[in-house]
DNA sequence: GTTAGGG
DNA sequence: CCCTAAC
């Protein structure tokens, strides 16, 4: 849809105010986040091919690292640093082709200081040299914990490494490519903050790459991760002690080292997953949440990669909303029970601001992973992947493209099923945004009109969304079934399975346009960040009004689905109709609150995400609505707020007393400056004229009787 | 629950 | 729009 670019973009667009300088682990989250996102569509690649290449070769990558490494490492360590308790990149290095000199003498330097030493050099030779690298790779290592601390900016100034970071095993293509492009795509400077995590190997490797050596990256990738896993990616932890198999993991090991200090080194051979999960962590560790990371990371078992990958395109937001508190809500619904609790236990996010903000970016992923990258990722749940095949044999997808294209998903795909029992591929390229009533006046721009949907579209994204599961065109809401035991299963057609996106709200809807429509209520609720518990009905009816909005795709008939919903819970939508018919005034209202909320995104998520969630959605009064208003205080007065609502605003229930009285004194300010002052729609002068002829009348009307008042007092006593 | 006013 | 004091 037309919107999910729009969305995409604006979500770009918001990210970018979002970032503050406020806090460098605002900004790392940030920044992160987005690498993230565009990291993991290489990462899915990246670890398709690498899952390919394994299972035809079915080389040992294990050995290969840990032997390598070991040597390399011990020597190098030695050598090098002997403070570093992380040489393992360096080897990679080594293997990599790099020079043994230049990790040493990196380690050597980086050791001391090995945090902020890097951006310099990285900056300076750029990705590509080498030294900037093993200086990277060294901080890293060292660092496991320093990483932290490694200022964004450096990061990003180095796309190529941030990007190897990132993607790790998975990226080694995306690495490939960004170094080829240079600063590669916009992700890659953003994965500066990932880079931190995987910086130490991914220098080096980045430079294998651009060699063209992708074969020992590859190999490296494989060593780490084992043929087994039918994750592909991840190989399950290397045990190489805590030392990072590096140059494999470097992605893991990274962000390990730079989000965990915890983190074990094994998180390396999982690559993209970690990226992926890791990302998310990081956002929580970011945040303040404490770092399950760690445990995810090293715990882990190879599977939860696919979920990591699921939760955050398609959840990681409305999950966070939403669910918190509950996690199977989306786990469970889409994935499926098989998912580990790891995830689904997310932690809190902290809040729902911060979730709502999230979720722009996750939706960013994953619209681009839809549109873009999704030919290689499914997001695999627990084991389920939603990538449209069955686990092995049936393709079942919505998307007339199908998943079996893809060698490098169909391949990790069938490794990784086959641990597991059957699985269900699905493939969700993309979902449509729910239905927006919009009503703008024709004099309005086009920009205003454009921001106007922007404005719709991100209330919407920012209010939370959660997603649906429609089978045969029914919701399936239990979200403890399994997918086995609600139909969805290799040996059904997919083509009866769909996807919303739905309203993730707490509380109501509150906004629904004024008349609305659906809305988004997100702003209203109060649900917020952790644990939110929120209950289901509620949920349901919210989602109700929202129901219109779903819509799954291209092919399947889902839309009718959409409705389906309505059933269960009254739907507010039905009175949408009515109202807008019955009071063309009303605006149908566009609501913006992700603005705002995305705005804070970065930082001080937690203490804002708060406020914002429960703030109600910014709905500007339209100029039927003042004119509505105007009437009514001319007649009634100012001063009795509350009956001007019930005779001009009855039926707007977005309108309260309050909004009134202060649009009131809005209108009148408005009136006394210069139109040139006037901000947003312009309301015509004429209007103005009576503001001010009506406030002044009240007001001296007020005047008067207080005068009496006071004066009659007096005078008796 | 309303008003009024500051933020 | 939110928050709060005051009514």
């Amino acid at each position: 849809m037309v919107l999910q670019k729009r969305l995409y973009y604006s979500f770009n667009g918001y990210q970018v105010p979002t970032k503050r300088r406020a806090t460098r682990s605002a900004r790392r989250n940030a920044t992160f986040q987005r690498r993230l996102e565009d990291n993991q569509m290489c990462a899915f690649d990246l670890l398709a091919t690498v899952a390919d290449n394994l299972l035809q070769e079915k080389q040992n990558p294990t050995t290969y690292s840990d032997r390598s490494m070991g040597k390399d490492r011990d020597g190098f360590v030695k050598e090098e640093c002997q403070n570093a308790n992380k040489p393992l990149k360096t080897e990679l290095s080594d293997e990599a082709s790099c020079d043994r000199r230049c990790q040493h003498e990196f380690v050597k330097e980086g050791c001391p200081d090995a945090n902020k030493p890097l951006k310099p050099e990285l900056s300076d030779e750029g990705s590509t040299d080498r030294k900037g690298f093993s200086n990277i790779s060294s901080q890293v290592y060292n660092q496991n914990c320093c990483l932290k601390e490694f200022p964004i900016h450096e990061i990003e100034g180095h796309s190529g490494i941030a990007s190897i970071v990132t993607s790790s095993s998975c990226s080694e293509k995306f690495v490939a490519e960004k170094l080829v492009d240079g600063k590669g795509q916009n992700g890659t400077e953003n994965l500066a903050s990932k880079v931190e995590l995987g910086s130490s190997g991914s220098p080096e490797s980045i430079g294998c790459k651009l060699d063209g050596d992708v074969s020992k990256v590859k190999d490296v990738k494989f060593g780490k991760v084992p043929m087994d896993t039918g994750t592909g990616l991840c190989c399950s932890e290397d045990p190489l002690d805590e030392k990072p198999a590096a140059l494999i993991s470097s992605c893991g090991n990274a962000k390990l080292s730079g989000y965990d200090d915890s983190i074990p080194h094994s998180s390396l051979s999982k690559g993209c997953d970690n990226m992926l999960v890791d990302s998310r962590d990081d956002d929580e560790n970011f945040s303040g949440c404490a770092h399950p990371s760690n445990k995810i990371k090293s715990t882990r078992p190879i599977t939860c990669i696919d979920d990591r990958k699921i939760k955050k395109r398609l959840a990681s937001k409305y999950h966070k909303a939403a669910q918190e508190s509950k996690p199977d809500k989306l786990s469970n619904s889409v994935l499926d029970g098989n998912l580990k609790p790891v995830y689904s236990n997310r932690k809190n996010y902290y809040k729902s601001q911060r979730s709502q903000m999230n979720i722009p970016f996750k939706k960013r992923k994953l619209f681009k992973c839809g549109s873009d990258t999704n030919s290689n990722g499914y997001i695999r749940s627990g084991d389920t992947y939603f990538s449209l095949k069955n686990e092995t044999n049936q393709s079942v997808s919505y998307s007339s493209s199908g998943m079996s294209k893809d060698h490098g998903t169909s391949s990790l795909g069938h490794s990784a099923l086959r641990s597991r029992d059957s699985h269900v591929k699905l493939r969700i390229k993309s979902f449509r945004v729910p239905e927006l009533l919009i009503e703008i006046p024709e004099t309005a721009t086009i920009g205003s009109l454009k921001r106007t949907v922007m404005e719709a579209v991100t209330a919407v994204l920012g209010g939370g969304l959660r997603v649906g599961v429609i089978l045969h065109g029914k919701k399936v809401r239990d979200d403890s079934k399994t997918l086995l035991q609600t139909g969805i299963s290799h040996d059904n057609h997919l083509d009866a399975l769909g996807f919303a996106l739905e309203p993730n709200f707490s509380q109501n809807l509150p906004p629904a346009c004024a008349t609305s429509s659906l809305r988004i209520p997100s702003a209203d609720m109060p649900q917020p960040f952790i644990g939110y518990p929120s209950s289901p009905a509620v949920i349901h009816q919210r989602i109700q009004g929202f129901s219109n909005t779903l819509a799954e795709h291209q092919a399947t008939g889902l839309g009718n689905l959409v409705e389906s919903d309505h059933d269960s819970a009254p739907s507010p939508i039905n009175t949408l109709g009515e109202k807008i018919l019955s009071d063309s005034k009303e605006l149908i209202t566009v609501p913006e609150m992700g603005m705002e909320a995305l705005a804070v995104l970065p930082g001080h998520q937690k203490s804002k995400r708060t406020e914002i969630a429960q703030r109600r959605i910014r709905r500007p009064f339209s100029v039927a609505e003042v004119e509505a208003l105007v009437q009514a205080v001319e007649k009634l007065g100012t001063g009795r707020w509350r009956d001007v609502k019930l005779r001009a605003f009855d039926n707007a229930k977005h309108r309260t007393y309050v909004d009134l009285k202060d649009k009131w004194k809005t209108l009148v300010h408005t009136a006394r400056i210069s139109p040139q002052q006037r901000r947003g729609e312009p309301v015509p002068q004429e209007l103005l004229d009576r503001v001010l002829t009506a406030h002044a009348y009240w007001s001296q009307l007020q005047t008067k009787q207080q005068l009496k008042h006071h004066s009659k007092p007096c005078l008796l006593l």
